[in-house]
DNA sequence: TAGCTTGCCTTTAACGGTAAAGGATGCTAT
DNA sequence: ATAGCATCCTTTACCGTTAAAGGCAAGCTA
């Protein structure tokens, strides 16, 4: 191994000079600079970054939790951040929960014992973590917290979506295509879900459509989810004739309950999701759905994070909204 | 920050007794270790990881390049390393380098920086970067490359895949579900593909099936490729009913081409892909592929690298072998 | 010509931990 | 008694780097 040692031995000068010469310090002279930095060349000295993490106390690497690999929507988060971060010359450490809020915890602890200089928690576990993330702001280990609004305890940056718009945005969208009897399939019960909804129903309100009740079926996150509610939908009186589900998997499902019901998509009944699954364009009737960039998200949160690690670190925390929008397919194609 | 020394100094004893204790030395009495360990916990003390890998020369971090975090493919791979890492407390540093080969490089260069314990190159990039590869076995990094089969200069570990047996599977489903005039749409001219193109003759020979020249069309791995390759085969006389392509991708731009020209999957022309790009049973008519598990691969690379990290590294650099498998969908179902 | 600057390099200490060798104490065996 | 030994803890050195303070000679000032 070629250490600063070696090359201040060989040259016959001190360990410090060769520090020094390397990080352009003025008080090094011409000769001995050149002859330094001749020395690293040939011996193809590359400095160690955990010596500099040491005494620097700065890693220059970031860490990110996020439950699944295996799910798109993360792993686009982790390229935005990965971009940022790389382009810094940072490094990224990825940790994954599998949704288990034990495993976070440990992957939590794992990344601060490494000193990360800052997390992105892309989680959709519940609390019960707040108090690890609280001591991390003590430590001086940047937070953002990526779609999660609660935990309200933990002051943090945060990056989020508009949920409300989201469901704005699609019911908006149907009303527009023409649809008078908009139903919603809504999501489980969180916060995520709620919000569509209540933007479902702020659309409906500022267009002047009738809403009812019966029209907001309970559902869920899953395809099967949606098939059992759009299932329920189809046997109301008058017919609907758009829906807006809480997310992709959920519209597919309902998709799929809709032409097993013998009727048409997007003739018969218009159909939007939310969320933009990869290959969401591939499906038999390309699904309308109302997106957003999680690779800006994934930026956001990177550069959130740089900025409290720069020398004018911001005093309050900081949510940064990121806007959803519109991404028109087959499914809500008016004739 | 709690330290050792903090600990050490409230308690009046010395920082080794500190680390003797936490290292489960037997040299410590039990009085002294209890107090020692209460304090821990009182103070709520975790190890600073970085100046442990320091005197340990062991950073308990592995590092992986993979040109691209958008494709599903690298990610996987991505996520079984990660499953082997996680659980022995190994850290991941994620690299992605655009397919870039001198973005590759710094990548590595990073790693090496970082002192990780060993990388994973799931890299597409052609050579070049083999000088810096090479060196990393004098510096005692592990290295395993996934799916790279040249650089024979760079002595390492690898995990590769049989893409002969992918054509040979590919082409004999085909043969077996009655297609008679197998074509098969040829990716770009490297390794991978021509391994397929391979297995695709062998296969035609093994089944005493005829084979001809223009019933190879040189394609790519992008759909587009596939239409266009797909769209000239569909021309030829006797009709093909039968076409393997060197990817998924590929494959779907195949489907498309055959649709667009007024025939239909699996009834006209049955159609095999290779990878399984996740979502390939969302398609419109989903496709039969030849898959092998991404996820295993990375746990073999992470597994190769835990073994030479080991007390009994194994002197040979050994070759993984990972056998892939059909997966049986709609486009090539016979009547 | 003593004293001050300036330029250039070195010494020392520190970051937080581990390893190896070095005491001090009390007990056992002769 | 006393060497020998085990037990338990401390001292010292080191990992590779940076920061702060220090030293020294040459040149300049008064």
């Amino acid at each position: 191994m070629t250490t600063m040692k070696r090359i201040a031995g060989e040259l016959g000068v001190s360990i410090t000079t060769v520090s020094k010469v390397l990080n352009n310090r003025e008080d090094i002279g011409h000769a001995t600079r050149a002859r330094v930095l001749a020395k690293v060349a040939e011996l193809g000295y590359q400095p160690n970054a955990v010596a500099r993490s040491l005494t620097l106390r700065r890693t220059h690497t970031l860490g990110i939790v996020i439950p699944d690999l295996m799910h798109s929507f993360f792993v686009e988060i982790v390229a935005g951040l990965e971009s940022v971060a790389s382009a810094r010359g940072f490094g990224l450490l990825l940790c994954s929960s599998n949704e288990d809020p034990a495993k976070e915890r440990d992957e939590i602890e794992l990344l601060r014992q490494r000193q990360v200089d800052g997390i992105v928690l892309a989680s959709a576990n519940a609390s019960g973590n707040s108090d690890l993330l609280q001591r991390l702001n003590a430590l001086g280990i940047g937070l953002v917290m990526i779609d999660r609004d609660d935990h309200p305890a933990v002051r943090c940056d945060r990056v989020i979506t508009d949920d409300e718009e989201v469901g704005r945005l699609a019911t908006s969208h149907l009303i527009d295509q023409g649809c008078r009897i908009v139903a919603h399939i809504a999501g489980p019960p969180i916060v995520h879900a709620k919000r569509r909804a209540d933007g479902y129903r702020a659309a409906l309100k500022e267009h002047g459509v009738r809403g009812r009740a019966e029209w907001i079926a309970r559902g869920g996150f899953k395809e099967a989810d949606g098939y059992r509610a759009m299932t329920r939908l189809l046997s109301l009186k008058p017919r609907v004739d758009g829906v807006f589900a809480a997310n992709d998997p959920a519209a597919i499902g309902a998709m799929k309950a809709i032409w097993d019901a013998g009727r048409r998509v997007p003739d018969d009944v218009k159909v939007v999701g939310a969320g933009d699954i990869a290959m969401g364009d591939l499906l038999r009737v390309p699904l309308t759905t109302v997106s957003w960039s999680r690779e800006n998200q994934g930026k956001r949160a990177g550069e959130l994070i740089f900025d409290r690690l720069g020398p004018d670190a911001p005093d309050k925390f900081r949510r940064v909204i990121i806007p959803p929008e519109l991404v028109v397919r087959e499914s809500t194609r008016s004739r």
